[in-house]
RNA sequence: GGGUUGGUAGCUCAGUCGGUAGAGCAGCGGCCUUUUAAGCCGUUGGUCCCGGGUUCGAGUCCCGGCCAACCCA
């Protein structure tokens, strides 16, 4: 980002010169009275009020200048006349660009065309912007720039601001709701030695002094359920996961998670807390149950109409949601299904009597990428994920889901074949599992030793031992944050509910 | 990993059949003391993503590469 150019090289000039008339353009401090909100929403004709900001458009009409000044609270208009500020201060103000950051004092006053605005009296540069803003009326589109230089897509696309200080709501409220029920929240490690509590790629990274290896978490469950063993009986952790994987519109390698852990709880337990939270958030910060799907906009400059600019997503990329109702509804009750019932819904009453090797036919006859090793079990996922997730648009809890796809879940006692386990699926993603959590210790060794199979993963010996020294039946849910609000705030990619999503670094 | 699309001025985008590189905004200069995508007049600004090739001549055609978005795996 060292390239130069005229524009760059005119600022650099004009800040020069304010030094050489003694005017420092990188203030300090400057205290405003307020927001510039706060300004616009006390108004009272002739307040005297300082405002501070980004100055973000100019109109200069000969004598007088209007400028819009922007802070995190909004907009606010400042009318600039030379013979108010003087020759000397006005020729400085004229000279002002878009981007600079000023402090404005003056007087509220009301224009011809009805805006409040501050009748400047005077002002000082709190900082010169040395770079030029993107274009005020289209924003800034150029996704690559967008992403690796978030502050440029903050700056000039408000709607991309609402979104992140949205999703900064949907986190605050999930807090709230979780404190006033009495969970504690926790931190828990990163850096693990051996990474557990799913079936993901670690990151891997390496400790000088201790000399060893360690893991970015792929999970916070085992940690979680290490504080159930202590006796933090509700505990919660919202923190960032890291898997080494692929990445697409619903993956970024490393990603905000949710895990909440109830003692004394089971599945049903956590997917009332799941319906509920979700409800309480989707209330607080959506204002209401009803969401509308994909609505998303095109980033633009705050006041556009509709542009055709290029990349307004097309209905038809989004595949099987394009024919499925625009809105979500999330209010209760939510469906539940069984898991199996769905697939016999989708593929066949008779799917789980037939042979394995008719399941697998079947499955490749529906449409499902079946890899050569998948077990008979891996068949019916493959069937379920493809056919059956992206369906599932409504909230809906899916559970008893096979064993062999949960191994750190209780068996089901009316259907041993299956765990007591949901998956909430809602815009056709999963958002959130939830398990009877397994506290045999016995039993557990055996599944993940089972699941460790293949590749034989390390077993989280101490993990073990601390369910042989007892942990309380629990219930527990995981939560994907991204995705939950992109749900929320409409949003197709993982990449526009992320501030600074993951991109190749550029040479 | 495969496919599709894209990369041209600071930003948003045009660029016809291969023939001297264009507009709007921003910038600079001029006029204008209630504008709000202010207006009017003038004007500066280019490694056409990178590297090869074809050609008298390449932003444009061909090959390779980089980055991104989307789709698929």
């Amino acid at each position: 980002m060292d390239e130069t150019n005229s524009l760059i090289e005119q600022r650099k000039a004009k800040l020069a010169a304010l030094r050489a008339r003694g005017l420092d353009p990188f203030k300090n401090r400057f205290t405003p009275t307020g927001t510039c909100a706060e300004a616009r929403k006390n108004y009272a004709e002739g307040r005297e009020v300082a405002v501070a900001g980004r100055i973000t458009a100019h109109r200069a009409m000969g004598k007088s200048m209007f400028i819009d000044v922007r802070d995190q609270s909004g907009r606010l208009q400042i009318y600039a006349q030379k013979n108010v500020l003087g020759d000397e201060p006005w020729n400085v103000f004229a000279h002002l660009d878009l981007g600079d950051f000023i402090g404005a004092r003056g007087k509220l006053f009301t224009t011809k065309t009805g805006e409040i605005s501050i009748k400047l009296e005077s002002f000082v540069i709190l900082a010169k912007a040395l770079r030029p803003p993107p274009e005020k009326w289209h924003g800034l589109a150029d996704t690559e720039i967008r992403y690796r230089r978030r502050y440029l897509d903050l700056m000039a696309n408000p709607d991309v601001k609402e979104i992140f200080l949205r999703r900064s709501e949907i986190i605050r409220e999930i807090r709230n709701f979780l404190h006033a029920r009495g969970y504690v929240e926790v931190e828990t490690p990163m850096m693990q030695a051996i990474p557990g509590g799913a079936a993901a790629q670690p990151f891997k990274t390496h400790h000088n002094a201790l000399g060893c290896d360690f893991y970015l978490r792929i999970a916070l469950e085992l940690y979680l359920k290490r504080l159930l063993v202590g006796g933090v009986d509700k505990v919660f952790e919202i923190g960032r996961n890291f898997r080494n994987e692929g990445l697409s519109r619903k993956h970024n390698p490393e990603f905000t998670m949710l895990e909440a852990y109830q003692a004394y709880g089971d599945y049903e337990s956590m997917m009332e807390l799941v319906e509920e939270m979700i409800c309480h958030v989707a209330q607080k910060v959506c204002g209401g149950l009803k969401i509308e799907k994909g609505s998303a906009r095109v980033p633009r400059a705050e006041s556009g109409v509709a542009s055709d600019s290029g990349f307004r997503r097309d209905a038809e990329n989004s595949t099987p949601e394009a024919c499925a109702p625009q809105i979500i509804d999330l209010t209760s009750p939510w469906r539940r299904a069984k898991y199996k019932d769905l697939v016999r819904e989708k593929a066949g009453a008779d799917w789980f009597e037939v042979s394995p090797a008719e399941r697998r036919q079947r499955a490749h006859d529906l449409g499902a990428e079946i890899a050569k090793d998948y077990e008979d079990f891996e068949v019916t996922g493959a069937v379920f994920e493809k056919l059956i997730e992206p369906t599932l648009i409504q909230s809906t809890f899916v559970t008893h889901l096979p064993k062999e796809l949960v191994p750190l879940a209780k068996l089901s006692p009316d259907d041993p074949t299956t765990v007591e386990v949901f998956e909430c699926c809602i815009n056709g993603q999963e958002i959130a599992p939830g398990y009877t959590e397994q506290n045999d210790p016995i039993e557990q060794r055996e599944r993940l030793e089972h699941q460790a199979g293949g590749e034989q993963q390390k077993l989280d010996e101490d993990f073990l031992v601390a369910l042989e020294h007892g942990m309380p039946p629990a219930g527990g849910i995981g939560i994907g944050i991204d995705r939950l609000c992109m749900m929320l705030l409409g949003q197709e990619s993982i990449r526009d509910v992320i501030l600074f999503p993951q991109l190749k670094p550029k040479s």
